[in-house]
Parts: structure tokens; sequence; C-alpha cells
DNA sequence: AACTAACCGAGACGGTACGTCTCGTCTTCGC
DNA sequence: GCGAAGACGAGACGTACCGTCTCGGTTAGTT
């Protein structure tokens, strides 16, 4: 006996202030949900985040603006839901054995996802409100960052465990100095996000890692 | 022959379109000019990015908005012209003939710069601008980014000429990785970004610079 | 035979579009019924008219909006049943056998009823309602309006009959004289709607009406 | 040299509440002022009054919602503005030295304009919203009422002086049952109010404020 | 006694309009 | 013609209700 159509785990962060006079998540209705995801997104793509909308959502969506208002506090959280899926998902969890050939997987992806799709458009607008709003920043670590970042880790972890990489290696800013440069390249736009920016990254920062050659 | 009142530099990127009928530069007001730097630089203090309009720069400056249109062409502008002058000014050229202090110092001045004071604020809300408004992405860049950038690659690059860093490094990939990093940390705030943070980055990224060891 | 439940009388007139598939009244629940009535009038006091909606009646009276309107066809409905047992019942048959003092006891009652209770503001919007809606204007004539009408043309016909009132008199424009003054100081509150004008109105209209005095 | 386009005189009543920082009487915009008004009136005419919404209002006049909440508290200063200048210009002030003929030319008057007319549905959202707010009724008294009372009664006053109407008449309960009884039958509509009720009317009122025929 | 129809509470839903806010442009003064 | 002031068209914001609908649950009448 499977529970009673649960709230997905989400939406204790950002999906409705659970705070106040809840709604009944039983009676959800999945078209107008699936609806209002869907003009999200597609409405991100055509006009980037700046130009979106609740109004425009519930429009193109065929809904009520108080259906979205009743789900979701704000127009960030609609997107990250809209992006939730995709984004979770997508998190690739390689194991080629070799460390080098992991984050190149990892990253490739990334940089994939953040500069082919309308993903990118999503993620500044998400970064720039998680500055007002802390919530959103939390909520937007949790589903784009975190699950990264832990992955990432257990390949730089797996990788001193082979004798790979130094034993010594500070784990949390090796993450940072191998996103980063990602994220930096994504935002500023000074160089281009490409497969050959990630190998070389990689590559560089590997040196600082392995254990001495001699 | 010289210009009585020339516009400062900054100014072909951002500071009124210059295509059309641009005002006439020696009429300037100094004192409405100034006052609308302030009331931006004041008014970002107490209510972040999003917090300011133009409409209430207006006000706090004591000045019609067609003046602050006439001279800028939107919100971003007037905030980066308000840090203009102390971003610009405040790029550090360290050269104390170590690669490891001189990149030390540059850090620590920039995620002193960005965490204790409110430029963090603004730079976030001017990289989502950037997003939309390639005229911002542009001035942005050479604004914050491009000065550091330089005396960054400047620094590795003495390095290299001294002997302490290998020659086969891709200065523009360090670079990224370098500053990737802090920015990592200060968009995303999943970790402090304080000078412990910045000392174990520079440690550690040197190790893969360095000229082999033995 | 007889019906067990039947429905009331009034109830032909807006309780429910006798048209579509009627409710059955055999099962209307009691409490709910009369908590709505209730829920109805004390919002009225509290709020008046305008500030009286089907969502706060439902609410107020714990019950589902459905429920209302199960059984009325709109907030004008319910109000007027609200009132409707003691607005109909209030109505005084006066026969004291002098037109003056039967006029006099119709119009003091009317004019309490509306200016001391709430019922004047229930009375002011269903008049505009009754604009709208041609429903409800006729269920308004038929339960505030017709049975006070015929009461006072019993009252001045009889007066005819005795001989105190001329023969020629117009019944229908009479009562509109007398009514219409009543309810034109109760909608536009130019002046007050008290004893002392009524008896005066009562005075000076008979004048026209009683026969020639020598 | 006349005044400076001061404000006219029924912006005194509801016209802008002149407490909150009151808009520039001089800038106003006479072009967006009455594209304003016609389209209330255009509306009105087209859905009556209780479809009439600030919203269409804007709309249909190709101006800001701001704009009317600028000048205009509610939807009732709109129409009332609209209908002000006909409706106080249409005040007939009859003097044909009768007193019978006189009334009969004000009431036919005002009984044409609210049964032939928009005005009818005006008057009547009017009444209904004066209930509410009190600034409201004052000012549609003062529009609508006042200056036809005050002509009549001048007429009664007048008749009074020519010895046609008793001199112990109580003008103010006069004036209420005239204008009572067509107000009635506007709102009512229990019966039509058209020529030969007001004549009938007219003509069993002064019945009783005739001085005695003997 | 079991069935079943429909009333009841609850409230989600697609909508409309509200009154407020801010945007960037346009207009009118005074200097 | 600059600068202040602010009216203007535009349109999104988040809220309140509308009237319809769909849920389980609970009765009340029938079989």
């Amino acid at each position: 006996m499977e529970p009673p159509v649960s709230q997905p785990s989400q939406d204790t962060l950002l999906n409705e202030a659970t705070t106040t006079k809840s709604p009944d998540w039983r009676r959800r209705c999945p078209r107008a949900h699936q609806a209002i995801l869907t003009a999200a997104a597609a409405l991100l793509e055509e006009k980037g985040y700046a130009g979106v909308s609740i109004e425009a959502i519930a429009q193109r969506a065929g809904v009520g603006k108080q259906t979205i208002y009743r789900w979701w506090t704000c127009k960030a959280a609609v997107i990250m839901e809209a992006y939730a899926a995709q984004a979770a998902k997508a998190v690739p969890l390689p194991n080629t054995g070799a460390v080098r050939t992991d984050l190149v997987q990892m990253l490739s992806h990334l940089s994939t996802l953040l500069t082919q799709t309308t993903a990118g458009s999503a993620v500044i607008g998400l970064i720039a409100e998680s500055q007002t709003d802390l919530k959103v920043a939390e909520a937007f670590r949790e589903l784009f960052v975190a699950k990264r970042r832990a992955a990432t880790r257990a390949i730089l972890a797996s990788g001193i465990d082979r004798g790979e990489l130094r034993s010594t290696l500070n784990l949390d800013v090796a993450v940072d100095a191998i996103y980063g440069a990602v994220w930096y390249r994504l935002l500023l736009k000074h160089a281009p996000l490409d497969e050959a920016f990630v190998k070389e990254l990689v590559d560089q920062l590997l040196l600082g890692m392995e254990v001495s050659r001699e």
C-alpha cells in the first residue's frame, strides 16, 4: 500500500508557505499543475527570466492567477519547479574509474545544460532572486547545486582512495575551484564555456591534486 | 583645443546612448549628478539592488526622473557609475615578488570588497541585469572584471618569468579558476567567503601551477 | 396526501431556479439553512449590504458555498429570505377607524423598521440589485412592498366608504405619494426620516384627500 | 487677468481626495479627462451601472488605470462627473405663472431624463453606492437633487406669494411628497413613470395645497 | 439490512476586477 | 535648454469573490 499521494519532497522548500492554511495537496489538479510548469518553461525560453510574469504564465496555461499563488510563493518558485525534475535528474554520476574522465563528464554535462538549454537564463535569474529571498537561495542550492557538489566530492574522494589524488586535498575548496570557474564563465561571458575549456580546466586543476610525480 | 568638461571615459559604454540626440555634456549640472550617485549608493545600501528604483533615486536626490534618464540608460548604469570610481580605483596591483602573496592580496581585497561593503549586492544585481542587457554586461566586465583579470595575469606571467610557475600554464584558465571560486561563493553562499578560504584556495591552486618540486 | 415538508411560498420567486433539476426539499438540512440565514443577517449588520459576500456567509455559517448556491440564486436571495419573515410579518394592519391614525401607524412602523434596524441597509442593496436582476426586483416588490401597498389602499378605501375621503381619489397615486416620500428620505438622506416627518406628511397629504370642509 | 486654470467647483466633493498629496490640477491632461468621461458614459449606456468597471473605462479610453485613480476616488465619482454637466444643466427653471404647469414641467423633465436616458441606470447605482460611501451620498445630493429641490421650493413659494397656495404649507414635506413619488416609481418599477402619472400626481397633491375653495 | 441517491463540508478551479506600484516617456514650468 | 516636478500609457503585482466543479463523508429514503 503506497502512501496516499503525499506531497513530493521539494515542496517543503518553496512550494506553498506551509505555515498559513496550506491547501489540500490531494486535491491538486494535475492538469493545471502541469500546464503551469509547461507555460513557465515556454515563456522562459521565449523571453528570458526577466520577461516571465505570473500573469503571463497564468494566461498561457489557461489558469487563474490564484491557482499559481495557491501552490507557489513567487515566480522563482515556479521556475525552479519547472526545471527541478530535469535539473535534478540530469545530474550524471559517472564512475569511469579515473578522476579525470569522471570530472570532465560532470562538467561537460553541466556546461551543456547551462549553455545549450534555457536553464542558463533561469539559473541567473534565480541567483539574482536568491539575493533578496533567502528561501529561494536555499531552494536553489538544494536543487541545482547540492547534488552536483556531493557527486563531485565523491569522485574526488574515491580518487584519493585509489591513490590518484593527494590525501591532503581540501575537498570543499577543490570543488569550489572546479565549479566556480564554470559558473564564472556562464555568468560573466568573458570567454566561451565549452568542451575545450572544461577539459583544460580539469587538466590544470588535477595537476595540483595528483600525488607528486617522480 | 582641449574640451572644457569632457565626458569621462566610461561614458562611452552606458551613460547615455550616444546615438540619439545626446545632451550637452558641458551644461551638465554637477550638483544633480553627484546627488544622484549619492542617492543611488545610499539606497543600494539600505534596500539592496532589487530595492533600488529610478523613481526612488530621483526622489531621494531631489531630482526629476528625466534628469536621470537623460544621462543614464537604466538603473544598472547609475549603480555602476556610483561604484565605478571606488571599484576601479580599488584594484590593488601588488608586487611582492612572490606569486602566492600577490594572489592572496588580490583575492583578499576582492572578497573583502564583496562581503564587507554593499558592492556584493550591487554586483549580483548587475550580473543578473547583464543577462538581459548586453551593454550592461560589457560595461560590467570592463569595470569590475577586466582590470582585475589583467592584473592577475600579470602576476602569473611574472611568476613564470621568475621560474616560479610552469611555463605551460594556460593563464586564462588559471585566472578563471582563481576568480571563479570567489564569485561562486559570493553568489551561491553555500560557504563563507573569507580570508581563510582565500588562502587555502591559493595554496591549493598553486600546487598545480608550480614547477615540479624535487 | 399532504406534502411532508412543503417548500414555503416565497420559494417560487427566488429560492432556487425551479427550472433546472431542483434539489430535494425534503432532504434540506435545517441546521445549515438556519446557519446561513443567521450568518447573512449578522454580516449585514456588521458590514452593510455591500460588505456581504457569499463566501463570507459560507465561512461564517460553517457551510460549503455550494450549499448556498443550491438553495438560493444570489446574495440578494439569501438576504431577502433572512429578512423575509421579519419584514412580512411586520406589516401592521391598523384599523382605528380614522384614516389619519391608521396611516401614521403604518408609516411610523415602516420608518422605524428602515432606520432603526439593518433592514434599511438591506433594502437599499436589494433595490440596487433589482436594477440588474428582474427576478430580484419582482421578489423584492412582492416581499417588501406589495403587502404594505395593499394595506394602505384598504385604509384609504375604507376612508372613502366612511365619507372621510373624496371618492375621486386616485388610490395608486395617493399611495405613491405617501410611500414615495418615505423611501425618498431613506434613500437620499437629505433630511431625517422620523416620527415628526411622518405625521406632518400624513397631515399635509390628507388635506388634499379629504372631502371639502365647510 | 483671469485665474490660472483653477479647479472646478465640484472637485471639492469627490474628485480626488484633497487630503493626500493632491495632484497638480494645472497639469491635468484634458484629452485623457474627456476620454475617460466619454468612455464611462458609453459603457454605462452599453452595460448599465453594474457592468461598468474602472478597468473597462481605462481600456476604452486608452488610458492607464492610474490616471483614473489619480483624479477620482471610485467608479461612482467618474460616473457622476460624466453626468454632472448634463444633469445640472438639465434642470429647467419654469416660470409660467401657475404652480401647476411649473410643477408638471419640472417633473416631466425629470421623469423623461430618468426613463428615456441612461441617467436612470446611473442614478440607481449611485444611490446604492451612497449607502456605503458618505462622500458619494453628499456629492450625489448636491449634483442631482439639491438644485431641483431648490427650484421646486421656489415654485411653491411664489405660489404662496401669489395666493395660490396655503401659506401654512410645509415646503420641505411638500417637495418630498412630489419628488418622492417620482423616485419611488423609478426605483420600484411597480407602475410606469410617465406623463400621465406626473399630471395626476401634481393635480392630486395640489388639492391639499391650494387655498380653500369656497 | 443493504443499497443508493443526494445533501453536506470543503475547497480547487478558471475568471474578472480591484487598487497599488513602478516603469520609461512626455510635458510644463522656472531659472 | 537644463533641471524639478510630475502627469501619462502601460501593465504586473497580489487579493478578494465570483459561480462551477469535484471530492469524501454522511444521511435519509427505497428495495
